[in-house]
DNA sequence: AAAATCTACGAAATCGGTTTCGTGTTAATA
DNA sequence: TATTAACACGAAACCGATTTCGTAGATTTT
């Protein structure tokens, strides 16, 4: 990289201290306008800039928030993203984005170095394997340093710090009830293994809203999913079940659910009735298109980035944590009945 | 933030000098065992972590690369960032992700911000508003100042350094010559307006392709999508041509062609074949299912941050800026038919 | 005319590290 | 025994800014 100019060069050049010159570029009142013109000219005629890393060296922050997510090629975490650099951006800070890729490991790691003093804060959705371990102690260790932290999505309560979570026992609540109320009586429920705590979460919406409906739960209706499989063969096997409804928790559950519905001949929505998660390109572009449980990522991802940034600049006030639940609403679509 | 422990303390503590400690904690041949024993010791029991800010302050780099995107709520672009980060992180480099929004004036913004020091070079795909207004004078600066720089997917020829491109016209040429080796005659063209360059390079090849079948192009067949207002809409008009197949260069336009199909009562692919681009969600969980080119987001990030860590770290060496084409894949699915 | 007050600027500390160079002590060599 | 070398450590400069404090010289006040 070229040589940048610095104050120093400056103070050189014109012969003056770089006190003078510090002083002159922030217009204060202690330089003459005489001086001060002379400085700021040659200033932009050579296009100095300020060195941040100096100023966050002496400022002792960074104006950087660091984002740590399990995956980025799916709609709902960029959205989220959307979000977070939106409302990051607002305030005059920008982000560092970090990928877990769904790795205990790798999210140690990434913490280590977000942790450094790169970032005045970090807000994370926790990796699956994480969840499923559930060894903390990282994130235990970055809110004892008095790191601010925020968790959104796929948080845990073993942690204290400030979260952003979907309302998830609610949205598969409404999202069963709907189906119920909508004539469909013997629902699948497609989620995913337990330790992914927003899948227990729905499925106990989804629980609550049978048992309110004097309907006992059947747990040959019910799928858990391993990724490591094939998705589609997984949930082929409920289909002889003889159901007429499908609550998938997320999109790519239910777009399979809806091909092996086409393949054996069953129409969406008349035989079959179908609610996904997540409203993403997919649901929106199947055909038909998929009735969803829409999860308003900007919004999540705004809200964190705001919670964060308050923790960061007001950290003399008396802190308790904070837990902002979104609602999520049902995007009716093409894949279920429309409303009786 | 809790106060951090820096090496100042540990000397103080210790009743040493700082360059003691620094010394000790790196493992200096000049420091007695004893004495780094003792300073390991207390720095490993109080969790000393060098601060990067002052270490990125000396060493005059902050082993951050800077991305800018137009937008990230898109399989290609969070594609293309996987492979970023991938390689980045195999390097020791963390990323600072930033969004254009297509907008001129946040382009020039993010840039500005991101030069300021805070990364050590930069990776963008041009917004679209940028394009249209031909004004690249934030990215000539930025190669004056010389800050690496390295341009992928929508890049232009004004702007000299490093680019990662597909080879849109290849792709535009192999994806029309299979339509018209397998049968297809008359081919609608969905693409975006010519300032988009990628789109005007993917139209050539589909011109080409023609030409060589001794097919005269329609520019009634071609449509050019004004994303401000209605998708369907647009493409509906070409569908009364009497088309037997379509090119789009997006999986968007792709998915509404499909749509309009299903809504006429074609059948694809016996009455209609469809090609679609960027190998994303939609096409695989569409149904049918849409053959696509492939565009290797992965491996471009991937490139385009390998080019630009060569860059950064031998800038003594002459430079002439690279180019590296990366070609692009027929993904057959079931929108098309099979090859004969 | 002496004292007080401004004005305009510079010296130096600071942020948290690294690194060069110098030096006192001890051990090895001539 | 005098000289040299090795060892272990500290002082100070440096990266690029900001900011406090001090002060020379001009101006105003008493």
């Amino acid at each position: 990289m070229k040589q940048k100019i610095t104050i120093k060069t400056i103070a050189k050049e014109l012969g003056v201290s770089t006190s003078t010159v510090s002083k002159a570029l922030r217009d204060s009142h202690e330089i003459s306008s005489d001086t001060k013109e002379k400085i700021q000219a040659y200033a932009n005629l050579y296009n100095y800039k300020p060195n941040h890393l100096a100023l966050q060296l002496r400022n002792q922050k960074t104006k950087v928030i660091g984002v740590i997510l399990p995956k980025i090629v799916h709609h709902f975490f960029s959205t989220v993203i959307m979000g977070i650099e939106e409302g990051a951006n607002k305030k005059g800070y920008n982000i560092m984005v970090c990928f877990s890729n769904e790795s205990y490991k790798k999210e140690v790691e990434t913490l280590k170095v977000l942790s450094n003093g790169s970032v005045d804060g970090i807000i994370v959705s926790i990796a699956n394997e994480t969840l499923k371990n559930k060894d903390f102690k990282h994130f235990t260790d970055l809110v004892a340093e008095e790191i601010p932290l925020v968790l959104f999505d796929r948080v845990v309560d073993e942690i204290l710090c400030d979260k952003v979570v979907v309302d998830d026992v609610g949205a598969g609540y409404k999202a069963t009830k709907y189906l119920l109320d909508n004539g469909v009586k013997k629902i699948a429920l497609i989620t995913t293994p337990n330790h992914v705590n927003v899948g227990t979460l729905r499925r106990q919406g989804y629980e609550k809203a049978l048992i309110e409906n004097y309907i006992k739960t059947d747990p040959s209706l019910i799928v858990e999913i391993d990724e490591n499989q094939d998705i589609k063969d997984q949930i082929e096997k409920v289909f002889d079940k003889d159901i007429d409804g499908v609550f998938a928790v997320n999109e790519i559950y239910a777009a399979n659910s809806m091909k092996i519905a086409k393949e054996r001949g069953l129409n969406v929505p008349n035989d079959l009735s179908v609610i996904g998660f997540t409203d993403g390109l997919i649901s929106e572009y199947s055909s038909p298109t998929i009735t969803t449980m829409a999860q308003h990522g900007f919004t999540m991802g705004k809200q964190a980035v705001e919670l964060l940034i308050d923790k960061i600049e007001k950290e003399s006030e008396v802190y308790r944590p904070k837990k902002i639940v979104i609602s999520s609403d049902l995007k009716l679509r093409e894949s279920t009945k429309p409303s009786s």
